[in-house]
DNA sequence: TCTGCCGATCAATCATAGGC
DNA sequence: CGCCTATGATTGATCGGCAG
């Protein structure tokens, strides 16, 4: 009983990793502004929207991905290529790609 | 738009080793949570804090504490005051920080955090589930 | 000029999910 | 199944800007 009213009253860490889109979408929108990987109030929204979490989850999830990425900072972060050659092959290919900036359709 | 200096690639591919933007390398001040009640010691540099905090305290903290770990007393506390008002008056945060053994610093953030998380909690309403018990 | 509040963020930590 | 790392959420406290 005790764990039960501790789980309500602790319902917030019942945590749920994202999907595996909406963690590419925010990587590639995190990979793609790296220069400044501060979305404004407008492009959480649209986040939100595509990943289908709430604007608070897409906010949590830029503050951890930057302090994280600064931890890592000089070690593999294999990741960071990853997206790095995606974000090459886009350019390279000229338009197509679309992965970051606003009001984008991905279907 | 505000597609904001959108395309900030540059190299690529060995971005991450050590390419560093301003953003990585913000550090912000340890957090120096010292603070008299009455009047706010701000920056005033330079150290010699003799031996004045003495208590105050009860958490580890001595100059400058990191972040200090709330009792659920005072946690306690501090909601119920909440509830009773979301805003503190002077006196009102006097009283609080005493009575809780915290300065006065503390009460006022406790109070702004708190004030930011009802408002979260407003756009975004709680949805409970009972799946996954 | 100094102080409180807001909005955003930082930074450390909690607790669980996922991989082995 | 236990152990260890990845990851979402929480929160005391900081930063810059604005108002009184």
């Amino acid at each position: 009983v005790m764990i039960l009213r501790s789980r309500f009253l602790d319902a917030r860490r019942k945590r749920r990793n994202f999907s595996k889109t909406a963690t590419e979408v925010l990587n590639e929108y995190f990979y793609s502004h790296l220069s400044n990987p501060y979305p404004s109030e407008e492009a959480k929204e649209e986040l939100a929207r595509k990943c289908g979490i709430s604007v608070s989850q897409v906010s949590n999830w830029f503050g951890n991905k930057r302090i994280r990425y600064k931890k890592n900072i000089g070690k593999a972060q294999e990741e960071a290529n990853l997206y790095a050659s995606k974000l090459a092959n886009q350019a390279a290919q000229g338009g197509g790609g679309g992965m970051h900036r606003d009001s984008d359709s991905p279907h | 738009q505000s597609t904001t200096s959108t395309l900030d690639e540059k190299p690529l591919a060995i971005v991450a080793s050590e390419a560093k933007y301003k953003w990585m390398q913000i550090k912000r001040t340890p957090a120096k949570t010292a603070g008299k009640p009455t009047d706010y010691n701000y920056n005033n540099g330079t150290s010699l804090m003799n031996g004045s905090s003495s208590n105050s305290m009860m958490n580890s903290n001595a100059a400058n504490a990191g972040r200090t770990n709330f009792t659920n007393k005072q946690l306690t506390e501090l909601e119920k005051e909440f509830h009773f008002s979301r805003y503190l008056t002077r006196a009102r945060r006097i009283e609080i920080a005493a009575s809780l053994q915290l300065n006065e610093t503390q009460v006022k953030i406790w109070f702004q955090n708190r004030r930011m998380k009802a408002k979260k909690r407003q756009r975004e309403p709680d949805i409970l589930t009972f799946d996954s018990m």
